[in-house]
RNA sequence: UCCAGCGUAGCUCAGUGGUAGAGCGGUCGGCUGUUAACCGAUUGGUCGUAGGUUCGAAUCCUACCGCUGGAGCCA
């Protein structure tokens, strides 16, 4: 039995081959005066392979009626093309068509916008260009664990469910297994989720991070890899409301570490799109945007530029640039002002850190100027955040008070606080948002087209 | 959630108060080692949904839904 050969393979063939066997999908099909020409593809590559299926074949008729999307297997030989376009050609001796498709069959051989093939999430894998989506996706998935592997990080699996429910990264969505109809109830009416499946209000997770610190006060450099959950109602570009996010957490390791790592990420991925998925970034560059490759060179070849918050504020206010909201100090930098910084200004990456202590979250270390806590942002243009980090603050008296200038009861967060308990250690670590990475690396200005199927608000079909 | 724009054939779009259109796709025929093939014919519609104004609405008004761009929130 002659196993499959991936188109791929066959097309990257260095001598004819007498028996080769294929399968996958046809993207188009032309008739000749005794044959026919059919373009195969079966994901493997960006190419098709060229089927020559002449009028010997015993199902010619069936053949010659195939249409574009059916499935077939062929065997046959593979031989050098006559034609242009292409090296290898695929001569059939036997064609077996698996699935028929139809004229209903909604991808044509032109163009579609990718607004249209959103609406067929479940077909559009099929096109190029979310075929050169999908694999960019899953060799960027592979070069992040490679990346930390490679520096001794372990690979931790945070929970999904969470009982956290103020890590201040947003709405949450409840996990119940309550009955909506006729929940139980306490005395005030009010529903009693000590009831519920976990005697307690559980959620779906929005960050590892927590987890993550306490396996970083075990492990030394662990990371997490994995599906994220804000409930926002965000309705932009940038945003989805399940997203997979990369979180690592480094112990002895102040903010300066966690910037170089960052930085040192970022380009790591960025070379490894660069020489991997070399026929897919020449898609996007040629369809997508025309600038992609010399901006991913661009960044692969310089030092990020780092300022701190105040000293961004300062350039911002010196700029003469009119802007719709006010640069103010201790006000948050608005999409105008990251890329102002990153576009015109410095004209690549930007990690901005030492932001005031108000407009960040609880966790992360207070520096000695009271003022300013080791937050750290890295804007890229084009997409502005991309990743989110600070070192944490690992001083348990200074935690509690900041846990109560939040409002928190540091009772809730008794584990947390024993990481301070215990053999407390300086540590750092930050978020990289999967899907914004893989936009800065393809190209592809929206976060639903770089998601198999995009969960946004109203919209979770598939 | 806020602001703006859009929603017409399977797709991309034209049509701004008076008979619903084009290109592509599909189908049929022709030609052809073709390759986003070519030539001819043909097929194709609840004009997003629901109300309203009008003798008459794709066109004007209202609400809702969806999409796009921008903003907020963030990754």
């Amino acid at each position: 039995m002659l196993s499959p050969t991936s188109v791929k393979d066959a097309l990257n063939q260095t001598a004819p081959v007498e028996q080769m066997l294929v399968q996958g999908w046809v993207r188009t099909r032309r008739d000749s005066k005794d044959f026919s020409f059919i373009e195969l593809n079966d994901g493997s590559s960006l190419r098709n392979l060229q089927i020559i299926a002449r009028d010997s074949l015993p199902n010619y008729a069936t053949v010659q009626r195939l249409i574009t999307g059916a499935s077939i297997i062929v065997r046959g030989a593979l031989v050098a093309s006559q034609g242009k376009g292409q090296n290898w050609e695929l001569v059939a001796d036997e064609l077996t068509i698996v699935g028929a498709s139809d004229e209903s069959y909604p991808l044509q051989k032109k163009g579609h916008t990718p607004e249209f093939l959103r609406e067929i999430a479940h077909l559009r894998p099929r096109s190029n260009l979310f075929g050169c989506v999908f694999r960019v996706r899953s060799r960027l998935a592979f070069a992040i664990h490679q990346f930390f592997q490679e520096r001794g990080f372990y690979y931790i699996h945070t929970p999904i469910i969470t009982g956290s429910d103020c890590e201040g990264a947003g709405e949450l969505f409840r996990v119940t297994s309550i009955d909506a109809t006729n929940p139980p109830r306490k005395p005030d009416g009010s529903i009693d989720y000590t009831r519920d499946f976990f005697g307690r209000s559980t959620y779906l997770t929005v960050s590892g991070q927590l987890e993550a610190e306490a396996f970083a006060s075990a492990l030394t450099k662990v990371y997490t890899f994995g599906p994220t959950f804000r409930a926002e109602n965000s309705n932009t570009s940038r945003h989805a409301n399940e997203f997979w996010m990369i979180e690592p957490e480094m112990a002895f390791t102040d903010l300066q570490g966690n910037m170089d790592l960052a930085e040192e990420m970022v380009k790591y991925l960025i070379r490894d799109a660069r020489e991997k998925c070399r026929e897919e970034l020449g898609l996007f560059a040629k369809f997508v945007d025309k600038e992609l490759l010399s901006r991913l060179d661009f960044v692969i070849d310089r030092p990020f530029q780092r300022i701190t918050y105040t000293e961004a504020i300062e350039l911002l206010k010196k700029s003469g640039e009119k802007f719709e909201f006010p640069v103010e100090y201790e006000l948050n930098l608005q999409s105008e002002h990251e890329r102002w910084l990153t576009e015109k200004h410095f004209k690549c990456p930007v990690t901005v850190f030492n932001y005031p202590k108000k407009i960040k979250p609880f966790y992360m270390r207070l520096n000695d100027d009271n003022k300013t806590v080791t937050a750290m942002d890295l804007l890229v243009p084009g997409i502005g955040e991309i990743v989110g980090g600070s070192q944490r603050e690992e001083r348990l008296e200074v935690l509690e008070e900041s846990m109560r200038r939040y409002k928190m009861d540091p009772k809730d967060y008794k584990w947390y606080l024993d990481l301070r308990r215990y053999g407390t250690v300086p540590h750092s670590g930050f978020g990289l948002g999967f899907e914004r990475m893989l936009m800065f690396v393809t190209g592809v200005s929206n976060i639903r087209d770089v998601i198999p199927f995009a969960r946004t608000p109203g919209s979770a079909e598939f």
